[in-house]
DNA sequence: CTCGTGACTCCCG
DNA sequence: TCGGGAGCCACGA
């Protein structure tokens, strides 16, 4: 793709509805490349500082938050759960219910 | 422009 | 099943 791999990004992340979660690899794969799965990290990272992007939607591959409990780990759970996403008994959010495939509109996208 | 870091992920033993 | 290493590359000083 000739499009920017960060601004795929930020446009995928800025897509994901309420309720749903992504994961990194999914989200760079999506972007471009599928091994810029920190990188899709780092943006939401620094262009949360700048933009408001839903950076609490974005998981790992097992579904679990990867920060810690004193970076922000209390904090996206916390929002999740405001949007409805509940969390196993390992803190693990079910794919099965809450994966957002960037393939699926979402907000009535007909093309 | 250059160097170092990291909210990840896949592979091997 | 668990632990260590390598690849990716954008952001910040």
């Amino acid at each position: 793709m000739s499009v920017l791999f960060t601004s795929r990004v930020k446009e995928i992340i800025q897509e994901i509805p309420e309720g749903k979660v992504l994961t990194y690899g999914r989200i760079a794969a999506c972007a471009g490349n599928a091994r810029g799965a920190r990188q899709v990290a780092r943006i939401l990272h620094t262009s949360s500082r700048k933009n408001n992007l839903p950076w609490h939607r974005v998981v790992n591959r097992h579904g679990q938050i990867s920060l810690k409990p004193s970076q922000g780990y209390e904090i996206q759970k916390q929002l999740l759960e405001e949007e409805g996403i509940a969390f196993g008994g390992d803190d693990t959010i079910d794919f099965d219910l809450f994966l957002w495939d960037p393939g699926e509109p979402a907000h009535g996208l007909n093309g």
